[in-house]
DNA sequence: ATGACAGGATTTTCCTGA
């Protein structure tokens, strides 16, 4: 089975992106970020039409989640659990059966925390930490977990084009990458890196400053993958082509293939 | 030449994002 993230950024922006996407891809499930609409002002008959189900998190102007499946799965959370006074719509985890058991999914827009000195940057650790707990939970099932999404945390130095322009954002600080490790160090496998453990390659080019064309790019989405699921990790990929189709996001889709089937 | 974006809305300007 194939499971694909990609922050979309406005999902009625790019409803014709999305169904070519779906329709050339052909993923079992696709967990989407940044939709930018409320819940009814989702694309449902065109997804639908494209042969896909639709959850969604949607939140007006800002934010907004939603997990489409070829089958409907049982949502679990439309929250992170962990904060009830945290408005933001930025979580939606459901649950497929699979031909190797249970599957959680969870598609996650992590914020991005900059301005470092202001309330957005403890926001978006604290975030990191309600995220690390509910990973931690998850692992107790023995179940194949998959949590993705726009982490807006580069990982490492090698998933930036300049490390140095960087180092003080909030996608680079010690604090994310330090916070994201701690997650990995649950259990948890970045799948890209994973099975590319040489390869600089970029998931996000900023629209400003002709930073496609230079390839002055980011990799801030990603797949954590439990144990049992990285046990059945055969591919991963980034859709880096999408980013050149016209009126395209600024983030591309990635994907992971499992040895493993959606039941039903 | 070292420029230059895009989306949403309390829209013709400002806020947000990364």
């Amino acid at each position: 089975m194939k499971i694909a993230t990609w922050n979309i950024n406005s999902v009625r922006r790019r409803t014709g992106n999305l169904t070519d996407w779906l329709k050339r891809a052909q993923p079992d499930v696709l967990l989407l970020q940044e939709i930018k609409c409320q819940d009814d002002q989702f694309p449902r008959l065109e997804v639908e039409a494209a042969g896909y189900c639709c959850a969604v998190v949607g939140q007006k102007s800002w934010n907004g989640v939603a997990l489409v499946s070829r089958t409907q799965p049982e949502v679990i959370n439309r929250a992170l659990p962990g904060d009830d006074g945290d408005v933001q719509a930025r979580y939606v985890e459901a649950r497929f059966a699979t031909s190797a058991g249970p599957l959680h999914v969870a598609s996650i827009y992590l914020p991005n925390g900059n301005p470092v000195g202001t309330e957005k940057f403890p926001y978006k650790l604290a975030f990191m930490r309600r995220l690390h707990q509910r990973a931690h939970e998850l692992l107790d099932s023995e179940a194949l977990v998959v949590l993705a999404g726009d982490y807006n945390v580069c990982p490492t130095d090698k998933d930036v084009y300049d490390p140095i322009a960087w180092a003080n954002d909030a996608l680079c600080r010690p604090e994310s990458r330090q916070a994201l490790r701690a997650i990995l160090n649950l259990g948890y496998t970045d799948a890209f890196r994973a099975l590319h453990p040489g390869v600089q390659a970029y998931s996000f080019w900023d629209y400003q400053a002709g930073a496609w064309p230079k390839n002055n790019g980011l990799r801030i989405d990603h797949l954590l993958l439990s144990p049992q699921a990285t046990d059945r990790l055969k591919a991963c990929g980034i859709d880096r082509a999408e980013r050149g189709r016209p009126e395209p996001s600024d983030h591309v889709p990635v994907w992971v293939e499992l040895d493993a089937a959606v039941a039903g």
